[in-house]
DNA sequence: ACCTGAACACCGTTCAAGT
DNA sequence: ACCTGAACACCGTTCAAGT
């Protein structure tokens, strides 16, 4: 019998898919400082100058890898919407949906909102970021007219809402905040931010 | 004439504090990415082995910066409390504390939160990021005491006042947010973690 | 069009040896 | 005690050449 040919076909098919795939499964597992394109190229099984072919260099991976978790959170944050609900569960909802997206993806988060010093990159995420921002906007937007939420720039109240929600996924992300605390405390912690912390 | 001696005396004198000042020079103007051991040995003229002298790896290196950087932030806190004031006033001069350091220093902040995966580092850090923390409790405290902030366990009404300040910080230094539009909201910003996003 | 293999200029880390 | 110089095993990136 001849043998099966063993080795990899010249083409791999869809390289660039699996580049991305292997590269955020390293992410999750050993961290944004282990992911080294060479060994991206081993596990595949593709030699190491085959990934300059799809990403002009490893920074492009990386942007690469940030841009498709913004599009995951922004479809997460948008399927937790609850439209007819009353103001804090739906506010509860968003916060929630991104707290989940923070604990199952940290190391992913960390990248999608790591400085990058390339302004066109930057313009780009910057992009996504408004647009992960654009759920907040909308519910306090709507909520404002309903009277539900106090008056004043519609902007500025999203972007007190959303670094409130941001600022506890990152604590979580980095690992300063478990988890279970986090999840634990959200109800309590958007009421707070609704009604705030001075007694009424 | 003999000419003077150019070449560096063998001993530098305090290699481990010149080399801290110039990576975090580095880390300052070209940012994280960039910081080399071998380039930081070059620039401070010593062999490049010299390094491994007084950091064990290079992580160790970054781990002292991070630390540095929570002793100067925690001093600059302490420094920042207004112990007479009325508690708006109080917390307004804590939240800009916290975004001034981080405006100065984006990149030292980022790293000060960056996932390490070490547990004897982790644990360092934490206990420094729980003094940070500390000049919040302390607020929340003694303003709770006098009735002016809502009952409540108060770690987690820290947690909320901080992470609101935190998330604010961290979008402020990878770029997601300018400077100048942070610090010209703070006080806004304060005045409706206090007083809630609902209309009283 | 897509990939390989060799080459180049870097890294971090270790370790005998020097002062 | 502190540093050097050479060595090792890695990187990312480029580019002629192969299929």
């Amino acid at each position: 019998m001849t043998p099966m040919p063993q080795s990899r076909p010249y083409h791999h098919g869809d390289l660039r898919a699996a580049l991305l795939t292997s590269a955020e499964r390293t992410l999750r597992e050993k961290g944004a400082a282990a992911l080294s394109l060479r060994e991206l190229a081993r596990d595949i099984g593709v030699s190491h100058a085959a990934p300059g072919r799809h990403f002009k260099d490893k920074q492009a991976l990386l942007d690469a890898l940030a841009l498709s978790g913004f599009d995951r959170l922004n479809r997460s944050l948008a399927s937790a919407a609850v439209p007819d609900a009353p103001l804090e569960t739906r506010v509860t909802a968003l916060a929630r949906a991104y707290l989940t997206f923070t604990i199952e993806n940290p190391e992913l988060l960390e990248l999608m909102y790591a400085r990058k010093h390339d302004p066109d990159i930057d313009s780009r995420l910057a992009d996504a970021v408004e647009l992960s921002m654009g759920s907040f906007v909308r519910l306090v937007a709507e909520a404002q007219q309903r009277g539900e939420i106090v008056e004043g720039d519609p902007e500025h109240l999203t972007l007190v809402a959303a670094s409130a929600v941001h600022g506890l996924a990152t604590l979580v992300a980095n690992g300063a905040l478990p988890a279970a605390e986090a999840l634990a405390g959200l109800d309590e912690h958007v009421h707070l931010l609704l009604h705030g912390l001075k007694p009424r």
